[in-house]
DNA sequence: ATGCTACCCTGGCAGC
DNA sequence: TGCTGCCAGGGTAGCA
């Protein structure tokens, strides 16, 4: 389930092919999936790919078209294609040789100077979102992106400030993506227990969120240096596994012994979501 | 504003 | 072996 770590992986494995490439065409093998006029699509074919990006679990590609395309009246300038891989997406850089995936709903075509290649969306369980607009238009896929600070870019102060007074269980805290952007499930989890505080825990003391930014901090960037944590199907966009699932120290060991204490862990539901934790490591209060 | 539940979807697995 | 049913969860809609 790509969070940030897995989608920052996947944007510094695309960044290098894709940046200064030239856009051939979007083919469309599952149009019902691919949100966005279909006239830009078009306008799509010859564009520049000046830049990935990601903000939150959001992947961004500004797209620059062709001057013909541009200067069409009404025409925007530029393009912007945004991605969301939800719980079972991938983006894989491929030769066209490579056999189809199943469930692979688009192909983007490139061409730069090194030769040809193909980006390909997957996503068995559409949980995903492939977004074509026109940039800084009403139609801009950027503006999906949730309003929340980047987990890795905010200081401790700030985040203590932008927590304090919500009433809330700090674990749908941590997933609301309108304060922090990128934190998922297990980061929220491995983050918790490496601050020693209780998913349901409310109301968090200074200190506290003092030690839970910290604690955020060095799960996200151990989990970046290690690609990723492949659960389930996630691999990096050249088939690549991580390997941060074996650090885990929470997520998905209900029942077995906590690592610092060996008390065995507990799973309780929230925000519609499991949470893992130690019931002794991690305190309400 | 806030916080819940339901829903979208497929693959993997347990149980019979 | 093959079927059924349940579970995983990111984000959003709809409701209290």
């Amino acid at each position: 389930m790509p969070e940030l770590p897995e989608v920052e992986t996947v944007v510094r494995g695309l960044a290098p092919a894709l940046t200064g490439a030239r856009l051939l065409a979007i083919e469309a093998l599952f149009p019902e999936q691919l949100e966005g006029p279909p006239a830009l699509y078009q306008r799509a074919s010859g564009a520049l790919i000046e830049g990935v990006r990601r903000k939150g679990k959001y992947i961004l590609l500004d797209l620059v078209p062709p001057a013909g395309a541009r200067q069409q009246k009404s025409a925007p300038r530029h393009l912007r294609l945004m991605i969301h891989l939800g719980m079972t997406g991938k983006l894989l850089l491929s030769k066209a040789s490579e056999p189809l995936e199943k469930h692979t709903h688009a192909i983007l075509h490139f061409r730069r100077s090194g030769g040809s290649g193909q980006l390909r969306y997957v996503d068995p369980r559409r949980f995903g979102r492939f977004v074509l607009g026109a940039a800084g238009a009403e139609s801009d896929p950027e503006r999906l992106v949730a309003g929340g600070r980047e987990p890795l870019e905010i200081d401790a102060a700030e985040m203590a400030a932008l927590f304090h007074g919500r009433s809330g269980p700090i674990k749908n805290l941590l997933l609301n993506q309108n304060l922090l952007r990128g934190l998922g499930n297990i980061y929220a989890d491995e983050s918790l227990f490496r601050a020693g505080i209780h998913p349901r825990a409310r109301r968090l003391s200074r200190p506290r969120l003092y030690r839970l930014h910290g604690a955020v901090r060095e799960v996200l960037a151990e989990a970046i240096a290690a690609g990723g944590s492949s659960i389930s199907d996630y691999v990096g966009s050249s088939g690549e596994k991580g390997w941060f699932q074996v650090r885990h120290r929470v997520y998905g060991r209900t029942g077995e012994p906590c690592l610092r204490c060996g008390t065995p862990l507990r799973r309780v539901v929230l925000a519609g979501r499991s949470a893992h934790f130690c019931p002794r490591c991690q305190k309400q209060k």
